[in-house]
DNA sequence: ATTATCTATAGATCTATAGATAATGC
DNA sequence: ATTATCTATAGATCTATAGATAATGC
């Protein structure tokens, strides 16, 4: 169906018949927006790179911002999306913990543009994308509150250990640190699959690490994800 | 001197008198880049906000981007500053690792304006801006080499224990975290300081923490910070 | 008839330059 | 005379709208 093609002619012909017309926006706006930022980058340029004519973005996002925000608000919905998957299979916080951590991090990584800086840029702080940012904040209490019950499994810790504040945030800056590596184009492959390791690790949980990446392997794999 | 004006009067008067010209523009373009992004700020904008005409801001910078590239060298500059301080003084590893995180974190969370955001700009990745961006990977070494002087004056790792890889820049990049966190309007008061700890702790450091931050507090002194 | 494009354009910017002008300093 | 501003503006954008048009589907 998306092979046959209606209405008028593109100016170019179009290179990736796979994704529909919107997805095909969503693409090179992620490439620019990551590139250059927003702001910097026109709709005509958007528009240049899809093959088609400035004006006709407008047939399928009625604002150049509601584009921004549909990339936004992906990079924070499929996390999200994830934990319930993952809270339905009642797992242990530790590993429910890792294998979010996980998904979390791989989607960062592994996307075809790295959409994670575009959460951090200042033209994010405007009320149009409230819903992302209230999105965002989820996200990160989750983060917190599984590590909260990281903590609170944990052995009771000695005197002369350091005890991580929940409200610090770790895990979650952790895992927001790794749109700027891959920006720098530092840390090639090894990345994003340490992150949940040194999440649990900066917490202080100690334990068999193969039983564990194994147990949060197999949660991801129930979870579909 | 100051206080004397030479030339044409402002449009508008004057409001902080402390500041020369071109740092009154440094400020409130700080300010306004960091709210709003750099490409959604006009020099119109900033011009205003010193109280003075667009145009007028060319005497001082030749370009806008000048402005921007202003901002970020100062951020990188004054932490380079301090290691090169530090250094004279012949610190042991973990306590020069642990002044250099202080000063740059307390930087980066108490400079007026939250310009450790501007670091992580897409528009920054251009070449323009390439002096900042080496400076910046100086920083990134610098860190990386004094975590691995920590970690190689560490005791053996017990089996179970989790070796960080300096390569992963795990102190750069929790710094790194700070801009985030203020953006987002979070932690308090309490944070920049703990970073330094945390890093520590991450690289496995294990020892008397009072004595640490005291060493570390003591250095930054004798190196004028 | 419906769909997905196109062309053309209004109206609002925005950066940077040229040249005038209102202060102080000598 | 020097300095630090100002006014005016060229020339290049940029977003979004209005309305035309070239395909397919029925």
């Amino acid at each position: 169906m998306n092979a046959a093609s209606r209405g008028r002619p593109r100016h170019t012909d179009r290179s990736r018949t796979d994704l529909t017309a919107p997805e095909e926006i969503l693409q090179a706006a992620a490439e620019l927006f990551t590139q250059h930022g927003y702001a910097a980058t026109s709709t005509r340029r958007i528009a240049e790179s899809v093959g088609m004519r400035q004006a006709s973005l407008y047939y399928y996002f009625p604002t150049k911002d509601a584009i921004l925000a549909e990339l936004l608000n992906d990079t924070v919905q499929r996390p999200l999306e994830c934990h319930e998957a993952l809270r339905a299979l009642d797992l242990a916080p530790e590993v429910h913990l890792h294998a979010l951590c996980s998904a979390d991090c791989t989607q960062l990584w592994t996307s075809p543009w790295n959409v994670g800086v575009l959460c951090l840029l200042p033209e994010v702080r405007t009320e149009r994308f409230a819903e992302f940012r209230s999105g965002r904040t989820a996200l990160r209490l989750t983060y917190r509150e599984l590590s909260a019950r990281v903590l609170a499994a944990l052995p009771a810790p000695r005197a002369e250990d350091y005890v991580p504040d929940p409200a610090a945030d770790v895990v979650f800056r952790l895992t927001e640190t790794l749109p700027n590596l891959r920006s720098d184009g530092l840390g090639a492959d090894r990345q994003p699959g340490r992150i949940s390791d040194l999440a649990l690790h900066v917490l202080g949980w100690r334990g068999d690490w193969d039983r564990l990446r194994a147990g949060s392997a197999r949660a991801l794999r129930a979870a579909g994800a």
